[in-house]
RNA sequence: CGGGGUGUAGCGCAGUCCGGUUAGCGCACCUGCUUUGGGAGCAGGGGGUCGCGAGUUCGAAUCCCGCCACCCCGACCA
């Protein structure tokens, strides 16, 4: 194994170590001076862009056009709605003056006393107020709706504690915010995106994933109800990868947005939101990366196949090039995004543990031995196996291996998953399984103080009530009152 | 905000207990030669307010006092 890989600490020791170590070796991303905060560098940066492109296509297939909304929210605007206050005012950071000066006594800058603002204004958490004050003067028919608008943006929340990605102060995100004239219009809408939100974990990070509602005390502050989608990472943790909320007519109510429907009445218009942020990308190191380093899905991968030569002098250098360059040119031509490195300040080996670290799908190999014989050695990433075949046909070869590849992370996220999801139905049971890293679905009696109780004993939440699964009665695991169905418990990041 | 830990070269660390030459090692960087099919070798070179401040001392990275920053473990959360 790679000499800086062994100084990592292994997934089994300390998983969140590694997984921090492996941010950090695999050029994603830094703390910065600011406490709390990233820097996402190049290659972080690359992988959130692709996200990007992905989910703003599923977005405008659905309709949506994105917009632009203030960073600073009047603080009054935060008090509107009662449980969105109480739960964000904990987190938010407060802008209350708008001038600096200079220290009389030298020492530097200091905030000029003069320049307190009249009314101070918050860093967004997030969106609803500030745009549902302003949704207020577009809505005045049932004909404008729905408004279906998203934006790309960031947010910040005071944190008490940070991690690379999963959990910074600010991060960057989308938030989904739309208008409706009936709540069937709202609801179908909340859970189409979460179906959106569902299909790119699945189709583009290959990480499958659990949808469902949270419970009342998991709920968003200031939704009726919030659906999710949960994925487990390889410690056994789920992780919330992405939420869809229902809103009721709580914000219109709270920002006075109100439209004539078709029979003349006055009513609330009715609102959703939905948002993924940066964490999507700690999910996707945390689903699939091994001991060597990232895994990343082709679909989301900056360098999807990376081309290095293998020479002893300068002329074979130029010999490989050539080759190279036009199987690079082949492949680029077929919409692969393809990486030749010609480097001469590092040896192949170094390069191929590099490319390894940094989770490159497919890598080709050509050496002197491949420009006799006119083949070229092919490792696929997810296997770390080699095969060496003809440069003829490489490129329809790669392209299908790309596409195996999603696949085949896809599934082993997937058979990793099926292995540590569990029916239990004692307590012992229940702690032992949690213990172990397990997705445990057990009966509930859907009672907050039982959820409660669970959560203090064993540190395991409810991460979701789940659409599909066991839908059979039975008796809650902690306190034997009835229950429905089983819901899914877990610990969590 | 509680409990623990760490600040020494760009990065990772040793040295601190028990004060004493010019503060050291690995990686990285620069130069040269040899290398190149799994993180190359040799030789030479550059790079330091030892977190900050004040003290004890002939002498402080090391001891005393104060401060600051960061990390880990909890409580809070996308």
């Amino acid at each position: 194994m790679a000499k800086e890989l062994k100084e990592l600490t292994t997934r089994k020791e300390n998983y969140s170590q590694w997984y921090q170590d492996l941010v950090i070796k695999a050029d994603l991303a830094e703390n910065s001076a600011v406490r709390g905060c990233m820097v996402i560098k190049p290659y972080g940066y690359a992988i959130w862009e692709n996200m990007q492109r992905a989910l703003d296509d599923m977005f405008k297939e659905t309709g949506h056009s994105n917009a632009y909304f203030p960073l600073l929210i009047p603080k009054s605007f935060m008090s509107r709605e009662a449980d969105h206050v109480e739960g964000f005012a904990k987190e938010c950071a407060v802008v209350t003056h708008y001038r600096l000066k200079n220290a009389p006594d030298g020492s530097g800058v200091v905030v000029d006393p003069a320049a307190k603002l009249e009314e101070e204004l918050i860093i967004r958490p997030t969106s609803e107020t500030i745009i549902w004050h302003t949704y207020r003067n577009w809505i005045q028919s049932y004909r404008d709706l729905p408004i279906l608008i998203n934006q790309w943006a960031n947010v910040m929340r005071w944190e008490m504690r940070t991690r690379l990605f999963l959990r910074t102060a600010e991060f960057l995100w989308q938030e989904g915010h739309t208008a409706h004239a009936t709540q069937a219009e709202a609801e179908e809408e909340t859970l189409r995106m979460l179906g959106v939100y569902a299909r790119f974990a699945q189709d583009f990070m290959a990480m499958p994933v659990i949808r469902g509602a949270k419970t009342a005390s998991e709920r968003f502050a200031g939704a009726l109800e919030t659906y999710c989608i949960e994925a487990m990472m390889q410690d056994g943790k789920a992780l919330q990868a992405g939420t869809s909320h229902f809103l009721g007519q709580n914000f219109g109510r709270a920002f006075d947005v109100t439209f004539i429907d078709r029979e003349g009445k006055t009513d609330y218009a009715w609102a959703t939101s939905w948002g993924v942020s940066t964490r999507l990308v700690g999910a996707l190191i945390m689903a699939h990366s091994d001991d060597n380093g990232l895994v990343l899905p082709p679909r989301l991968a900056p360098i999807q196949v990376v081309i290095i030569p293998i020479y002893k002098s300068e002329e074979q250098l130029g010999q490989i090039s050539e080759r190279a360059n036009a199987i690079a040119a082949r492949l680029r031509q077929m919409g692969i995004s393809v990486k030749y490195d010609d480097s001469d300040n590092r040896k192949p080996g170094w390069k191929f543990a590099e490319y390894e670290l940094k989770g490159v799908p497919v890598r080709l190999a050509i050496g002197g031995r491949d420009m006799e014989n006119g083949t070229v050695e092919v490792m696929r990433r997810d296997m770390l196996s080699k095969e060496t075949v003809p440069q003829d046909g490489i490129e329809l070869r790669v392209q299908k291996l790309l596409s195996d590849i999603q696949n085949n992370i896809y599934c082993k996220a997937f058979d990793f998953r099926a292995k540590r999801i569990v029916n239990v139905n004692s307590y012992d049971e229940f702690k032992a399984k949690i213990e172990e890293g397990f997705f445990v679905m057990a009966h509930w009696d859907g009672s907050a103080a039982t959820e409660e109780q669970i959560k203090n004993d064993t540190k395991a939440t409810i991460r979701c009530i789940p659409f599909e699964g066991d839908m059979t009665p039975g008796q809650c695991v902690l306190t034997g009152q009835p229950s429905e169905r089983r819901v899914l418990f877990a610990r969590s990041y």
